[in-house]
DNA sequence: ACAAAAGTGTTCACTGTACACCCATGT
DNA sequence: ACATGGGTGTACAGTGAACACTTTTGT
């Protein structure tokens, strides 16, 4: 950094945020996309972002951001990578720093896809986009990949009460893998860190199956020592 | 993002690119400061870093900074993340881009920690530094970890020939703990990327030991199948 | 009765870890 | 001769991976 005198003489920067939102709909993991209504890239798809403020970090930014197009607080975000290719917007000179947010996908209303002109298209098909936006998706992805196998932030995608077969369906459908039922679920019992319910799911399967549920308590217990849930 | 037309009402902010160097002196783990020569903090410890300019990236701007401070180019570099809390520097706003790199530590030679007010400070004693250059340090020490357990980034703080216990010396400085000899060399020798040469190492010991190099076309061989270094 | 998903154990290979002594050489 | 770091093997426990059948219940 230079003297204090001469910060004035630097360049000044837009900068952007951009939101990298996950989804499971039990299926396939998915990222919410808009089809951009404004120059530049009209009609193209896009990642929803903003710019910062003057009074505002990053991290808030992304927060309000966020807030704006889905209603949405208090969900899992964190910082992903800055883009900052001098001509990666050719309308101005942008830095952008990419957010990943994972998001429980019935949160986000079938009205808000609407007005904001979004939809959930799954990791499998990502379509062309504008700028870096493919990049910072397939970053997040790689991201959500490593943090899934040592946190345990893969519950936000799941709704509060979930099966062990919806569990493991995410965790295939990050991994875009198959995972052997029996050594998946002895693995992940034995963390120790879900709660069986007593009740049971009946929709998905003739027999139902039992809930469970993050246990939140048990797992700030273990956090110190390093968990593998994959 | 918003319409073009609106780019212009948005705010600009200074992005600056801090560097975590770290070298390797065959026994602690360090990172190169400055005592700043200037206000704001004027006589306290900070890390290398500059202005990005409006036509370089911030990958550009960091290697142009490097380059200026230390003469060195191809080193090792990544960027590690973004700091942008509003009043992290109090004389102006100013998003800072921290990267992290890697270097030999007798590539930085005497005369430049005069010219620069540098020195080299072991991990293990980093003094208090101006605004968030201490989170910006423990963070690329906790990267840094991760990062050369999977990848073979490490040699790019040894000597291009080296001992199999300095290697070791270094891992156990970057973990700051201490691995079973027998263990380490057995595991570290059967990724098969170390080329043991004729030449002996005869300043450290009696005996003298063997020198070994780092063979990146093995290590481009076995690359893609994920590699567990530690 | 049958279809469809739930639930459940064992074996084997491999990896990680603990642990102690002899070797070569310069002084 | 001795001090110093270099170099080497084995046993055991824990983890990961392969593999198939029975149970429940709605239709």
């Amino acid at each position: 950094m230079s003297a204090i005198n001469e910060y004035k003489e630097h360049d000044r920067m837009l900068i952007a945020v951009d939101c990298i939102i996950f989804g499971f709909d039990g299926e396939d993991l998915k990222v919410l996309l808009i089809k951009r209504g404004f120059e530049p890239g009209l009609g193209k798809w896009s990642l929803m972002g903003g710019f910062v403020k003057a009074n505002e970090s990053a991290d808030e930014g992304a927060i309000r951001i966020l807030d704006l197009l889905t209603g949405l607080t208090k969900i899992y975000m964190e910082q992903l990578y800055s883009f900052t290719d001098i001509s990666r917007d050719p309308a101005d000179r942008v830095v952008s720093i990419a957010y990943f947010a994972l998001i429980k996908i019935d949160d986000y209303s079938p009205e808000l896809l609407n007005e904001h002109n979004a939809r959930w298209i799954s990791i499998k098909k990502v379509p062309a986009m504008i700028f870096d936006h493919k990049e910072m998706i397939e970053l997040a992805k790689e991201r959500l990949r490593q943090k899934v196998a040592a946190y345990p932030i893969g519950f936000e995608l799941l709704p509060d009460k979930f099966t062990l077969s919806q569990l493991q369906n995410l965790y295939e459908a990050i991994y875009e893998t198959t995972f052997d039922k029996r050594n998946f679920l002895r693995k992940i019992l034995s963390i120790g860190v879900l709660k069986k319910l007593d009740e049971k799911e009946k929709h998905l399967s003739k027999r139902g199956s039992y809930y469970y549920k993050f246990d939140h308590k048990k797992y700030q217990k273990l956090e110190q020592q390093g968990i593998k849930f994959i």
